[in-house]
DNA sequence: TTAGGGTTAG
């Protein structure tokens, strides 16, 4: 008979488990009189729920009368928490696993991707259930391995709407929308999970015509069917369409509320996405992790540094301060708003770091021109046994290129393959040719572009005409730009920079016909603008701009700064100007430039020692950089400035640029 | 212990 006490007790500690209160769990369980096996079970798997795995443990062992329930949680208290060589040792130390256990295994296996080891205790298990083939095709169908899914499939003694299901969103995810669309109609049985996969992968391939077509047939429509259109709707950029579905749908969850923030920050809405993000808290809905992910990201491309770190705050206080979604995004929006300090103590913060954690790094310090820094990085990565992705050499070399590592960046581009298993795709030749390019190695990137495996695209033709610009080739600029106008006659930056060339050449007539092709084109230059936070406003600025509050004191101060400047050796570039006006009127024109006032506002509004981050939505132009170098040594900042490129760090008379960018 | 919806790096 069970002592009536105990199991009260039990429940009473199961209850505190459901409210993830481990510590109330803890107390009951330790002023228990009577334990039985369903106590010590019941903590073991507490501990593994919240990542506790030496806690789990411990409690393990001091179980005394264990039963396969005790042994099966320890198991899953590693593999939920990714220790697989520990679940592996445990696993091998008992001959009694039941199927449920063999199971749990082989899913560790092949969530973390290592299909042989789960094939390999496939093939061993004495006796197979429906769940351990489901495993092993979804594991195959979703690590891009079809045909071994498929082989699978066909002789799988049985089938249900799992396996199905299954198959279909693996034909899906592997872009085979005819296959998917074959198994579907051949399913026995379909429930809402077969539909919604069957939506999810026509959203996803932009066939959002055939979605909107399932789903009005559809039946058996849950949250999930009603998320999935909304978060299609958002990829597809149909915003209005996404937020129509969200306000019809008739019920929300903490899903439907990410999908629509992540909706706005992804296009560029960036007030609703915020607003919407507050108003979730105000709806009573829990925020979850990816509602604060997009939040954070949207400060990120606004550079709103302040708005940041009190999102940081309250995520803190939510507890969320752990995982890899929030932890990277947090590194990403510390990064992007300039506070490179910050974003490495977020990194350090992190108890467990994935590959974006590392690729999030390293592209941030590639960003700002820390490229030994961001090298570092990529050894610590190897040393710590995290195997490089496509990504990270796309940080690395990009790192390489911003810090002028040419031969580096060279070396790691030839032997990535061999050494890191990644081989070169379409940016990591970007990266290369800008490499070659920055360092004036013209021919080599030319040879490059000419002998790569694939079709050049505009964005490699795009490096190549910034290379042309800052090295003065006219010719080579004018091919490129020739190229980049047929792929994308819109692109008013590649213009300019077209322009700016010619300019800085004095071709004055190239640069007026090319004036003339733009307004033929209706090819118009986007205006610039710099902005800076002080006290959690945001002031911008254009060109000359006569609409803040403060500009005659901005003025002002330029006057002063200009003439202490020029006693320094400062000479204002007048050959980068757009138009063929008179030197002093130019000059004038670019004494102020929008990042010019935006800098001088900052010094004048930011306490002196603290540094000042400006951000400007075109790349710097030539002038303003050199200027501001001088300012930084002239008035004793840190000056950071996000140009729609990269990040300058101007620091006592230099950038971290190192002058190329 | 298996299938669907949200989030991070470029």
């Amino acid at each position: 008979m069970p002592d009536r006490d105990t199991v009260s007790y039990n429940t009473m500690i199961q209850g505190c488990v459901r409210n993830r209160n481990l510590s109330a769990a803890r107390q009951l369980f330790d002023e228990m009189p009577h334990r039985d096996t369903v106590s010590w079970n019941t903590l073991i798997s507490a501990y593994a729920e919240c990542g506790r795995v030496e806690l789990a443990r411990q409690t393990f062992d001091a179980t005394p009368n264990k039963n396969s329930i005790s042994w099966n949680g320890l198991l899953a208290a590693y593999v939920q928490n990714g220790r697989l060589d520990d679940a592996r040792k445990l696993f091998d130390s008992n001959p009694h696993w039941e199927a449920v256990s063999w199971n749990a295994m082989i899913a560790g296996y092949v969530r973390r991707k290592r299909l042989v080891d789960a094939q390999l205790l496939f093939d061993r298990m004495p006796r197979r259930d429906i769940i351990s083939w489901n495993t092993m095709i979804s594991g195959y169908a979703q690590n891009g391995d079809i045909a071994e899914a498929r082989q699978l499939f066909e002789i799988s003694p049985n089938k249900d709407v799992f396996t199905w299901t299954a198959m279909v969103s693996g034909y899906a995810q592997n872009g085979m929308m005819e296959e998917a669309r074959r198994v579907f109609n051949e399913m026995p049985d379909r429930n809402s999970v077969s539909w919604n996969a069957m939506i999810g992968a026509y959203m996803q391939c932009g066939n959002v015509g055939e979605a909107r077509q399932l789903f009005e047939a559809m039946r058996c429509r849950n949250i999930s069917s009603w998320n999935t259109m909304v978060t299609g709707y958002a990829q597809a950029g149909m915003i209005e369409d996404a937020r129509r579905v969200f306000d019809e749908m008739p019920q929300r969850d903490s899903v439907s509320w990410a999908a629509m923030i992540a909706g706005y920050s992804q296009s560029g809405f960036s007030e609703e996405a915020l607003r919407l993000f507050l108003e979730m808290g105000r709806n009573g809905e829990r925020v979850n992790r990816s509602s604060f992910t997009c939040a954070l990201s949207t400060c990120g491309d606004n550079a709103m540094l302040e708005c940041g770190k009190q999102l940081h705050g309250r995520l803190v206080k939510a507890g969320y301060g752990l995982g890899c979604f929030v932890g990277n995004a947090l590194i990403a929006m510390y990064f992007k708003c300039g506070s490179i300090d910050e974003a490495s103590m977020a990194f350090k913060e992190m108890k467990e770091k994935d590959v974006v954690s590392w690729n999030t790094m390293i592209a941030g310090y590639a960003r700002h021109g820390f490229g030994n820094e961001a090298l570092q990085v990529f050894d610590q990565m190897r040393t710590k046994g995290i195997k490089p992705d496509d990504v990270t050499m796309v940080g690395v070399l990009s790192a390489c290129g911003h810090t002028g590592l040419v031969d580096k960046g060279i070396a790691y581009f030839n032997s990535m393959h061999k050494e890191f298993g990644v081989s070169p795709k379409a940016e990591h030749y970007t990266c290369m040719i800008d490499l070659l390019g920055r360092a004036g190695r013209l021919a080599e990137a030319q040879a490059l572009i000419r002998d790569m495996p694939m079709e050049p695209d505009a964005t490699m033709w795009g490096a190549l005409l910034g290379a042309s610009r800052i090295h003065k080739n006219s010719k080579l600029g004018e091919k490129a730009a020739e190229k980049i106008f047929e792929m994308e006659p819109e692109n008013s930056g590649m213009y300019v920079l077209l322009s700016n060339m010619y300019a800085s050449s004095k071709k004055w007539t190239d640069v007026g016909k090319l004036r003339k092709i733009m307004q033929e084109r209706g090819v118009k230059k986007v205006p610039g603008f710099s902005w800076i936070e002080v006290k959690n406003v945001v002031h911008s600025f254009s060109v000359g701009d006569l609409v803040h509050p403060e500009k005659e004191k901005i003025y002002a101060f330029l006057e002063e700064l200009d003439m202490k400047m020029k006693t320094a050796g400062y000479l204002s570039a007048t050959e980068m100007i757009l138009h063929d006006v008179e030197e002093e009127e130019k000059e004038h024109l670019l004494k102020y430039h929008s990042e010019k006032l935006a800098v001088a506002f900052g010094i004048l509004n930011v306490p002196p020692g603290r540094p000042l981050r400006v951000i400007k939505n075109l790349r710097v132009c030539q002038d303003c950089h050199n200027a501001i170098k001088y300012i930084s040594a002239i008035e004793d900042r840190l000056i950071i400035l996000r140009d729609s490129n990269r990040f300058h760090h101007f620091n006592g008379g230099s950038c971290s640029c190192g002058d190329y960018w």
